[in-house]
DNA sequence: CACCCCTCAA
């Protein structure tokens, strides 16, 4: 603000001393023979441009000196001539005089007033915006609001504000995370281009994201190849590859990577505690309880401190063995270190006593993270209306879902759902269409699966008629029916014999680009048997086996009760010993 | 700003 309004009077005087030169320009021929020489030599001598550097003291007082000389000249020269001339020019140069005079005045003390201060808060200023707009830019990374950030990104670019690096990896970050590979990719050669260098992290997260996108060579390639940009990768690097493989199942792959990397220290190195908990993990989930183990010991015995996510995955990894009283140690030795067990830690637990079907248990532990001020979350209330769902107490899961919504969590058609499909099954159909409206009150829109759960309960209570109408309300819905949708309908029109309903589901399958699973397949293998048609039920079978399809025991066992029921048992019994070579 | 843990339905 204070510099525009310098540069205006800066300007305004430049203008005065235009005018005034082009005044006096007008005027000098006519006073030329009493003091021009004199006026042009001295006043002349001032460059215009030259005024805005020097200091302005010196021009004033360079100013005044002519002004001085100016006027006792003119007093001394005007008397000799006619007077008219020289109380014209006497008067044009008071007037010219008073007005430089005033404006060089304002100036100074304007200039005085603009401390260095005063530029700096200017500066000030400057910071200030450019905090505040890389703020934004990050926040809304975060928040996933990427094309907002972009283009407050290229509004900083076209001011020529470079953002710093950390904004840059927070845009690049954001694009990976929402599978923007090319735009992070573009972003990257930006940088190199105009700066800021990307930074090993930069690198990182654009390796990450192409894990996330499960592009495992392209992670690998960017990561031998990095070097060449004179980053080299780091620890963090490493770990990102290493879970990266671990995930892959390459377990040993990993393993000769860090040995390749860090020498042949590891993985008796310890020294990483991410490092070894991903590969702990890894072992664990690749079914490798053995060496899960051996990396815990490594752990515990390297000394090193640990922290909650270790005991989180040591935890993860007893569950999912379906060793639970192993992984209630690891809880109590949380507690015993001084680690507090996190939504994660009780969420495992939780799954694990769902999935055995210890849904009281479950509940209990439910009230003890409540108690220990760690809030359920929607994962944990999925995991409890399902297990009790699963476990056949909808009338539980419902206590549970009433419980989020007094807690203002409005839950996830996934959560609505599974009430809607334990009612389903259990029988009670008029409770899963009111749980279907609830659901609507709280604008949540049904899904296929909500669809599919309506379907499924009609359908068990004989209501086909009811099915398809809500597969054409779905429709209308905006939800599209798929694979499951069809194979219900399909079940129901088979068990009723209804030959017609059939070919024409079977028909709308194969014209939606539907691939029929082995579900569609085992349906009509039954409707074959039904109908007595047990040739082409043995050919559909062979025809599967064909198929790349995971054919399980069910047909096999249906056509087999069918010979059975015909007393062929010779039939019977050649089928069951095709079954035993096909499961061999 | 980048690395490890909980779910993802019939």
């Amino acid at each position: 603000m204070q510099s525009v309004l310098i540069a205006a009077e800066e300007s305004h005087i430049l203008r005065i001393l235009n005018s005034s030169f082009q005044t006096l320009d007008s005027i000098k021929d006519r006073i030329s023979h009493i003091f021009a020489n004199f006026f042009c030599s001295k006043y002349f001598s001032i460059d215009l441009i030259d005024t805005r550097y020097r200091g302005i003291d010196e021009v004033k007082t360079s100013y005044n000196q002519n002004q001085c000389e100016l006027s006792e000249n003119g007093r001394r020269q005007s008397e000799p001539s006619d007077g008219d001339e020289g109380q014209c020019s006497g008067a044009v140069f008071n007037v010219l005089d008073t007005m430089l005079k005033d404006s060089l005045d304002r100036l100074k003390t304007m200039r005085q007033s603009i401390s260095w201060d005063a530029i700096g808060r200017e500066c000030c200023d400057f910071e200030v915006n450019y905090k505040r707009d890389i703020t934004i830019i990050r926040a809304l990374c975060l928040e996933g609001k990427l094309g907002v950030a972009l283009s407050l990104w290229y509004m900083m670019i076209q001011k020529s504000v470079i953002p710093d690096i950390i904004t840059h990896n927070y845009l690049i970050n954001g694009f990976c995370k929402t599978g923007n590979l090319d735009k992070a990719e573009w972003l990257v050669k930006e940088m190199l281009f105009r700066g800021p260098p990307p930074n090993c992290a930069t690198y990182n997260t654009l390796i990450k994201g192409y894990c996330l996108q499960k592009d495992i060579e392209r992670a690998l390639n960017l990561f031998s190849t990095m070097a060449n940009s004179g980053i080299g990768p780091n620890r963090v690097t490493c770990n990102i590859i290493v879970h990266a493989l671990c995930k892959k199942g390459l377990l040993e792959d990993a393993r000769k990577l860090l040995t390749e990397i860090l020498g042949d220290t590891y993985p008796k190195d310890t020294s990483n505690l991410i490092t070894s908990t991903i590969l702990m993990d890894g072992s664990f989930k690749n079914g490798d309880i053995n060496l899960a183990l051996t990396y815990l010991d490594g752990i515990f015995c390297g000394g090193i401190p640990l922290d909650t996510v270790f005991y989180n995955v040591a935890i993860h990894g007893f569950c999912l063995i379906g060793d639970i009283s192993t992984a209630y140690k690891y809880v109590c030795e949380m507690f015993k270190r001084g680690f507090l067990p996190d939504i994660f830690s009780y969420n495992t637990l939780i799954g694990a006593l769902c999935k055995e079907g210890r849904t009281t248990e479950a509940c209990y532990i439910y009230n003890v993270m409540s108690r220990m001020g760690v809030s359920p979350d929607q994962i944990t209330y999925k995991m409890i209306i399902q297990g009790l769902c699963f476990h056949g107490d909808v009338i539980k899961a419902n206590l549970f879902l009433h419980a989020m919504l007094d807690d203002s969590v409005v839950p996830q058609p996934l959560i609505w759902n599974v009430i809607i499909d334990g009612y389903g099954r259990c029988g009670n159909m008029q409770k899963a269409l009111s749980i279907r409206e609830q659901m609507a009150a709280f604008g949540v829109m049904p899904n296929t699966f909500t669809y599919n759960a309506l379907i499924h309960s009609q359908i068990k209570s004989g209501n086909v008629v009811e099915a398809h109408s809500l597969k054409k309300e779905m429709v209308l819905n905006g939800s599209f029916p798929d694979l499951v949708t069809y194979n219900l309908l399909l079940g129901a029109s088979c068990n009723l014999g209804n030959f017609h309903s059939v070919l024409q589901i079977y028909d709308e399958i194969v014209r939606g680009g539907y691939y029929p699973d082995i579900i569609t397949y085992t349906e009509l293998l039954k409707y074959y048997c039904i109908q007595g048609y047990t040739e082409k039920a043995e050919d559909l079978l062979e025809k599967l086996q064909t198929l790349n399809l995971q054919v399980d025991h069910v047909p096999f066992l249906i056509l087999m009760k069918k010979y059975c029921k015909m007393r062929e048992l010779d039939k019977t019994f050649e089928l069951y010993q095709k079954w035993l070579l096909r499961m061999s």
